[in-house]
DNA sequence: CTGGGGATGGGGCCC
DNA sequence: GGGGCCCCATCCCCA
C-alpha cells in the first residue's frame, strides 16, 4: 500500500521505529477511516448523495465503492442515488452509512435495539456481505429467522413492476447487444452473467440514473440475492421510478415467486425510488459466524463489526477482491462525452443562459411550478463527465409554490411519496450562498449544515404538505376529468377527411375512436393531469410525463450500435443512424439539399422562405 | 461575427 | 402504453 520514504515518514508519525519488513502500519486504516468518516459528516469531498425516503447522505463514491459492489456499480456513472425505500429505510441506511465508515454498527436514533431484521434487508440489497452476516448472527443468536419476511433476507415481494426495464441498463452496458435500431433486445440476447458484478446490471438495474433499479430479490427464487437470478437480463427488476415505468421495451416477466406482498401501507409503495437490484450477494461468511460476540446486552452501544475492523477495512480495497468485469461502456465518442447530459444527475439542466430556458420554463402553467422541492444539485456539482449541474429556473422557484397540486397521479400511480423533497445545493454553485449550510428545505428555504438536521427540520412542515399533495386528485380516469374539460380553449382547424365520428366538444377535430378524442380533449384542459413528480411540470398525457422523467432520470433505453451514444427514445435513435449511415431521405424541392432529419430540412425551407 | 447546416433534447399530440 | 412524428429550441461546427 505504502513502500518507501512515505511509508517512513507514516512510520515516525505513528511513533514506530521498531516497523518490520512489511513497513505497515496498523493504525493506518483506521485512521483513514476516521478522517474519511469525519470528512463525511462534515460534507468535505463528498462526491455522492444518497436520497433514502425523505433524507439525504452524502458520501464518498470511493468509499462507497469499495464496500459494496452495489455502490460500486451506483457511483460509477451517478452522483446521486436513489434507494429502495421497501428495502432500506432512512434510518437504517444511516446506520449502515456509519457503519461503512467505522466498522461499528451504532445504535440508530430510534430508541430500539437495532433492528436486525431490517438491517439484513438493507444489508443485502445493498451488498454488504459483512454486515449482512453480523445481522445474521445476531438474528441467529436471537432466535429469529431471517429468510423471509419482507425484513428478512429472502426479501420482498417482487417488484411491482419486474416486467420493467432491465434494458435501459442492458442497453446502457450492453449497447452493441442491442438492435440499435429497434432498441429492442431479447434474454437471449443477453451475456450471461456468470456471478459476476455483470449481473447487477443484468438484474435490472439501471445505474445510469439517479437510482439503483431493481431489488435484490431474485424472482424466481424469491431469495435475495445469490447473483443466480439475473441471468435472463429480466429478473430483478426495475420498479417504476416514481411509480411509473420508465424504461422501455420490457423484458418479459419470468416465472416469479411473488414474495410476502408489501405492506399495504407501506408508503414506499407509492413511490419508491426505485432501484436496482444488486443481487445482494452476501452470502453467510463461512468463518465467522462462531466468533461473533454478542454486545452484552447494551444494544446502544456500538457493535464492532467482530472478526475485527480488517474485515471491514477490506472492503475499501474492494468488495470480495473481485475483479470486476468491464462495464463495457462503449467508448464514448469525442462529441458524444461533450455532449451527453447523460444520466448522472437527473437533475442537470442546462444553464438557463440566454438561449437555453430550462426546460419547461416555457410553460408558465399552474403546474409548472415545483410542488415540492427537489434536489437543485447534486453531488460534486458534476455530471458523470464533469458537467455541473445546472438548476433550473423552475427548480429554484420551487419554493414560491409549494403546495401547488403537483399532485399524485392518484391511482395512476403516481408516486404517493414526494421522493424528492429537499434540496441539497452544491456551495458556490447557486447565487444564493447557504454557507455551510448546504442541505436547504426547499419550501422553506433554510439551510442546515447536515442532512439529519435538514431531515429533522423537514418533518417539521412535510406531513402537511404531503398530505396535501395526495389529496390532490387528478384524473385517473374516473371523476373529475370530465369536470375539468370544460374551460376550454379556442378551437382549431379542423383537419378530418376520412370518417371519423368522434368529434371534439371544443375544436373541430374529430377522431376514429374515443380514445383518441378523449386523449386529444385532454389538451384543452386547463389542468394537466399528469404531473413530473420531480419538476412538477404538468403533461397532458402520461407518456409524455414518462418520458419528460427519464429525461430527468437519465434513462436512456435506446442505444446506439455505432457509437454507443443512446436515447430515450426511439426514434431519436432512428434519426441519429442516420448520421451513421449517411441517409439523407429528407430532400429540399427548391434547392436539392437533403438532410438527415426532416426538422432539419423544415428548417432550412424556412430559410427558403423568411422575408430575409 | 454571422448564417447555415448537423445534430440533439424536449413537448405536443395523433395513431 | 408505446410508437411515431411534428414542432420548437438549442448547441456546435464550419465556411
Amino acid at each position: 500500500m505504502v513502500s518507501g520514504p512515505l511509508a517512513l515518514r507514516w512510520c515516525v508519525w505513528a511513533g514506530r521505529g521498531d516497523m518490520g519488513p512489511d513497513m505497515e502500519l496498523p493504525s493506518h486504516s483506521k485512521q483513514l477511516l476516521l478522517q474519511l468518516n469525519q470528512q463525511r459528516t462534515k460534507g468535505f469531498l463528498c462526491d455522492v448523495i444518497i436520497m433514502v425516503e425523505n433524507s439525504i447522505f452524502r458520501a464518498h463514491k470511493n468509499v462507497l465503492a469499495a464496500s459494496s459492489i452495489y455502490f460500486k456499480s451506483l457511483v460509477l456513472h451517478d452522483n446521486l442515488i436513489n434507494l429502495d425505500t421497501d428495502m432500506v429505510s432512512s434510518t437504517v441506511f444511516q446506520q449502515i452509512l456509519d457503519f461503512i465508515y467505522t466498522g461499528k454498527l451504532l445504535p440508530s436514533d430510534q430508541p430500539a435495539e437495532p433492528n436486525f431484521s431490517t438491517l439484513l434487508t438493507a444489508a443485502s440489497y445493498l451488498q454488504l456481505p459483512e454486515l449482512a452476516a453480523l445481522c445474521r448472527r445476531k438474528l441467529k443468536r436471537a432466535g429469529k429467522p431471517f429468510g423471509s419476511g419482507r425484513g428478512g433476507a429472502g426479501l420482498g415481494r417482487p417488484p411491482r413492476s419486474q416486467r420493467l426495464s432491465a434494458a435501459s441498463v442492458i442497453q446502457a452496458r450492453y449497447p452493441g447487444l442491442v438492435d440499435g435500431r429497434k432498441g429492442a433486445h431479447t434474454p437471449q440476447e443477453l451475456p450471461q452473467a456468470k456471478g459476476s458484478d455483470d449481473e447487477l446490471f443484468l438484474s435490472g438495474c439501471n445505474q445510469e440514473s439517479v437510482h439503483g433499479l431493481g431489488r435484490p430479490v431474485c424472482p424466481a427464487t424469491g431469495e435475495a440475492g445469490l447473483g443466480g437470478c439475473s441471468t435472463n437480463g429480466s429478473s430483478g427488476g426495475c420498479e417504476q421510478e416514481l411509480g411509473l415505468d420508465l424504461s422501455k421495451k420490457s423484458p418479459p416477466l419470468p416465472p416469479a415467486t411473488p414474495g410476502p406482498p408489501l405492506t399495504p401501507d407501506d408508503p414506499a409503495q407509492l413511490s419508491d425510488s426505485q432501484h436496482g437490484s444488486p443481487l445482494s450477494a452476501s452470502a453467510p461468511p463461512a468463518a465467522n459466524s462462531a466468533s461473533y460476540a454478542e454486545p452484552g446486552g447494551a444494544p446502544n452501544e456500538p457493535m464492532d463489526l467482530e472478526g475485527a475492523e480488517d474485515n471491514h477495512l477490506s472492503l475499501l480495497e474492494g468488495p470480495g477482491g473481485q475483479p470486476r468485469k468491464s462495464l463495457r461502456h462503449s467508448a464514448r465518442k469525442k462529441e458524444w462525452g461533450k455532449k451527453e447530459p447523460l444520466a448522472a444527475s437527473p437533475f442537470e439542466r442546462r444553464e438557463a443562459g440566454p438561449k437555453g430556458p430550462c426546460p419547461g420554463e416555457e410553460a408558465e402553467g399552474p403546474g409548472d411550478r415545483v410542488p415540492n422541492g427537489i434536489l437543485a444539485g447534486v453531488a460534486a456539482g458534476s455530471g458523470p463527465y464533469g458537467e455541473p449541474p445546472y438548476p433550473c429556473k423552475e427548480e429554484e422557484e420551487n419554493g414560491k409554490d409549494g403546495s401547488e397540486d403537483s399532485g399524485q397521479s392518484g391511482s395512476e400511480g403516481g408516486g404517493g411519496r414526494a421522493g424528492a423533497h429537499y434540496v441539497f445545493r452544491q456551495e458556490g454553485y447557486e447565487t444564493v450562498s447557504y454557507g455551510d449550510n448546504l442541505y436547504v428545505c426547499i419550501p422553506c428555504a433554510k439551510g442546515f449544515p447536515s442532512s439529519e438536521q435538514l431531515n429533522a427540520h423537514v418533518e417539521t412542515h412535510t406531513e402537511e404538505e404531503l398530505f396535501i399533495k395526495e389529496e390532490g386528485a387528478y384524473e385517473t380516469g374516473s371523476a373529475g376529468a370530465e369536470e375539468e374539460a370544460e374551460d376550454l380553449s379556442a378551437p382549431s382547424a379542423a383537419y378530418a377527411a376520412e370518417p371519423r365520428p368522434f368529434k371534439c366538444s371544443v375544436c373541430e377535430k374529430t377522431y376514429k375512436d374515443p380514445a383518441t378524442l378523449r386523449q386529444h380533449e385532454k389538451t384543452h384542459w386547463l389542468t394537466r393531469p399528469f404531473p413530473c413528480n420531480i419538476c412538477g411540470k404538468m403533461f397532458t398525457q402520461r407518456g409524455t410525463m414518462t418520458r419528460h422523467m427519464r429525461s430527468h432520470l437519465g434513462l436512456k433505453p435506446f442505444a446506439c450500435d455505432e457509437c454507443g451514444m443512446r436515447f430515450t427514445r426511439q426514434y431519436r435513435l432512428t434519426e441519429h443512424m442516420r448520421v451513421h449511415s449517411g441517409e439523407k431521405p429528407y430532400e429540399c424541392q427548391l434547392c436539392g439539399g437533403k438532410f438527415t432529419q426532416q426538422r432539419n430540412l423544415i428548417s432550412h425551407l424556412r430559410m427558403h422562405t423568411s422575408p430575409s
